[in-house]
DNA sequence: TATGAATGAGTGTTCATTCAT
DNA sequence: AATGAATGAACACTCATTCAT
C-alpha cells in the first residue's frame, strides 16, 4: 500500500515536482506563443511566479527545458498513439487511430504544435541543442514505425511513419495559421479523414521507397 | 538591340545588384545552416566578403532581409510552379506537375526548406515580422489555389494548396534531417508520386471541407 | 522609534538604494565632464564599478537617467530655495536669498551647472527626451515665480523667475568658463550682489512684460 | 575697378564660396534643430542637395564645420554690435546698443541662439573640439570689453563684457523655450530695456570685481 | 531551497569618414 | 571637383547565467 508514485515522495519532494511541472507548462505556452528565441528565461519565471534564479534550479539551461519538453511531449504522444493501437479492432483501424491519436494530441495541447514545428528546424540546423534532439525525435518515429509494422505491405515502415508525422504536423501547423485551433478542432474528423486517406495511398502505391 | 536590362545599368548600379544578391545568397545560407536567430548580421557580412555596416545599405534590418527572402523564394516557387503548369498535357498532370516543381525547387535550393520551415513558425509567433510575412505566404497559397482549381472537384481549392505545401514541405524536411539532401535527390521521383497520390486521395475524398 | 527610513529597509534595499544613488552620482560627474553625449553607459557603470548590465536594472536608458538627474537636481534646488525664503527676515530679502540659495547650490554642486546647461540646450531640440526635460523644468520656474511673487510689482512672476534663472546659470557658466570653480566661489558673495542688482533693476524699471 | 571680392573670383571659385556658404547655412539651420550631435553630416548634405563627400571637400570634420560656425557666427555679431557702437550718440548709449546689436542679431539669426548655447556648453568639457572653441570665444569678448570700456568705471571691462553676454544669451534662451522666438521678437524693446537696465545695474554698483 | 541583484559577452544598428570612380 | 558605396569602430541595450544571501 501507499507506494503510488505520489504518496511515497515526501511534502518537499511533491513540492518541487509541481515547480517543476509548472515551468514546463509555463515554458511550453511562452515558447509557443513568442517563440523558443524570443521567450525569454524571466519570462517563464515570472509567470510561473518563481525567482529567476529557481529555474536554474530546475534545468541546467534554456536549452535543456527545450530538450525536455520535447521529451516528455513525444513520450506523452507515443503514449497516447499505443493506446489508440492497442484500442484496435482490426489491423485496418492502425493508421486511422494513430493518426487520430495525434491529432488529438494536438487538439489537446496545442502549444506542442508551435513548439513541436520549431524544434524540427532546430534540429537540423548546426548548433549545439541540435544532436540531442536529432536524438529524441529518432527514437520517436521509430516507435511510430513499429506500430504500423504490421499493416504495411512492402513500404518501409520508417517512411510511413515519417509521413503519418510529416503530414499531420504539416497540415496542422498551416490550418492553425489560417483558421486558428478553433477551426482545426472543429474540422478534427475531416482532418483525420484525409490526413489517413493520404497515408493509405502511400501504401497502396506499392513501394514508395524503391 | 544589346539593351537587355544587366547591360543597361551603370556599371555602379551593376556591381550593387551584385552585392544585394550576394548578401541575399549568403543570408539564406546562414539561416539555413546556423537558423534565423544564431546567425548574425556579422555573419552575413564577414561571409559576402563586405562591412558590417553594408548590409544597412541593402537591408533595414535583419528581419526585412527575411522578408525579402520569403519574398523571393516564394516567386521563384510559383515562377516554376505556374511554367510546370503551362507545359501540362492533360488535367490531370497539373497536380503532379505542381509538386513536381516543389520538389525540384526543393531540390535546387535547399537552404529555402529550412528557411521556410523556421518562417512558417515565426509566422504564428505573436511577434513584429509576423504579419507582414502571413501576407505573403497567404498570398502565394492563394495562387497555388488558383493553379490547381481546374482539378479538383468539390474540395476546397484553398485546403488542396494547403496539402500540397504543408505535405510537400513537411514531407522534404523529415526526410532532409534523417537522409541529407542527396537521400531526397535520389528519391525525387519516389516523392513526387507519393506526395501525388496523397494528394489525389484527399480529391476522391469527396470533400474535406464540409 | 529608530524607524528611519534608512533603517527601516532591509540590508539589500539599503544597498540597491545605494547602487541608485552611487550610479547617478556617477552619471552626474561624467555628463558634466564628457557632455551627455559623450559620456557612455559603460564609463557610467566603470566609474561606478559596477557591470553595464546593472546600469539598465536601475534605469530605463540612458535618457532616462538624465530625467532623472535633472528632476533630482531641480527638486533639491527649489528645496534649498524655499528654506532660503523660509528664512528671510524682511520682504525685502526674498530675491537676494534666492539668488544666493542658487548660487549656492551650484557651488555645492557646480556638475549641475553644465548638466543643465546642456539639458537647457536639449529641451529645445526636436528630440524625443525634450518634451519630458520641458515639463520638468517649466514646473521648477513656475514654483520659483510663486516664491517672488510677493515682491514683485506689476512685473511678471514668471519673467522674474526667469530672470533669476536666466542671469544666475547664464553668468556662473561663463565664469565657470573662464576662472574654473573656485573662481567662482571666491567671488561667491560679489556675483550674488551683482546678480541681485542686475534683478532688482527689472522690478523697478515698471513692466518688463508689456 | 573690378577688385569687388565676388568679382575678381573665377567662376569655378564663386561657386565653391556658395556651395561653402550653403553648407554653412544647412548646418547651422539642423544643428539648431536637432542639436550638434543628433544632426548627421548626412543630413546636412542631403538638405544642401550635395553627395556626402562633398561636404569632406569643404570641412574637414563635422567638429571643424561647427567652429568654422563659430567662427563666422561671432565675428558677425562683433561686426554688427562695432557698427552700433559707432552709431552711437553719447557714451550714455554704447551699453544699450551693444545689447540691441546683440538682440537684433539673435532675432535676425535665432538658429545662433540655440547652436552657440550648445557650443557653449561644449566648451567646457574635457572633449577634443573644446580648446579651439574656447580660443574663440575668449577673443570674442575681448572685443566687446574694450568697446564697452570707456563707459564702466571701475568695474572690470571683461566681467561687464560677460554679463552682457551671459545675460543676453540666458535670457533669450529661456524665452525662446517658452514663448518661440516670435514671443521674443514681440517683445524685443521690452528686453533690451530689462537687459540694459540689469547690466548698468552692475556698474553703479561699484565694483562686482572686489 | 529560493531568490533576484549583478554580470558582461554578445547583438543589431549607426554614422563619421574614406576613396574609387 | 563631386559623388555615394563601402567601411568598421563604437554604442545602447539585452539576457542567459551566476552566486551571495
Amino acid at each position: 500500500m501507499g507506494t503510488s508514485t505520489e504518496a511515497s515522495l515526501s511534502r518537499v519532494e511533491r513540492r518541487k515536482a509541481r515547480t517543476n511541472k509548472r515551468l514546463l507548462e509555463v515554458a511550453r505556452q511562452l515558447f509557443s506563443e513568442k517563440g523558443i528565441y524570443w521567450a525569454k528565461v524571466e519570462d517563464i519565471t515570472e509567470l510561473a511566479d518563481l525567482g529567476k534564479g529557481t529555474f536554474y534550479k530546475y534545468f541546467d539551461s534554456k536549452e535543456q527545458i527545450i530538450s525536455a519538453l520535447v521529451e516528455e511531449g513525444l513520450s506523452e504522444l507515443l503514449a497516447k498513439t499505443e493506446a489508440a493501437v492497442l484500442a484496435v479492432s482490426t489491423d485496418g483501424r492502425i493508421i486511422p487511430n494513430v493518426i487520430g491519436a495525434r491529432v488529438d494530441f494536438f487538439l489537446a495541447y496545442p502549444d506542442y504544435l508551435l513548439l513541436l514545428h520549431q524544434v524540427r528546424g532546430l534540429m537540423q540546423l548546426q548548433v549545439g541543442v541540435a544532436e540531442e534532439l536529432r536524438v529524441i525525435y529518432a527514437k520517436h518515429l521509430s516507435r511510430i514505425a513499429k506500430l504500423v509494422k504490421p499493416v504495411i505491405g512492402s513500404t518501409s515502415a520508417h517512411d510511413v511513419a515519417v509521413a503519418i508525422a510529416a503530414y499531420t504536423s504539416g497540415l496542422m501547423t498551416y490550418h492553425l495559421l489560417f483558421e486558428g485551433i478553433e477551426g482545426i478542432r472543429r474540422r478534427r474528423n475531416e482532418l483525420v479523414l484525409a490526413l489517413d486517406q493520404s497515408v493509405q495511398a502511400l501504401l497502396k502505391a506499392g513501394r514508395p521507397r524503391a
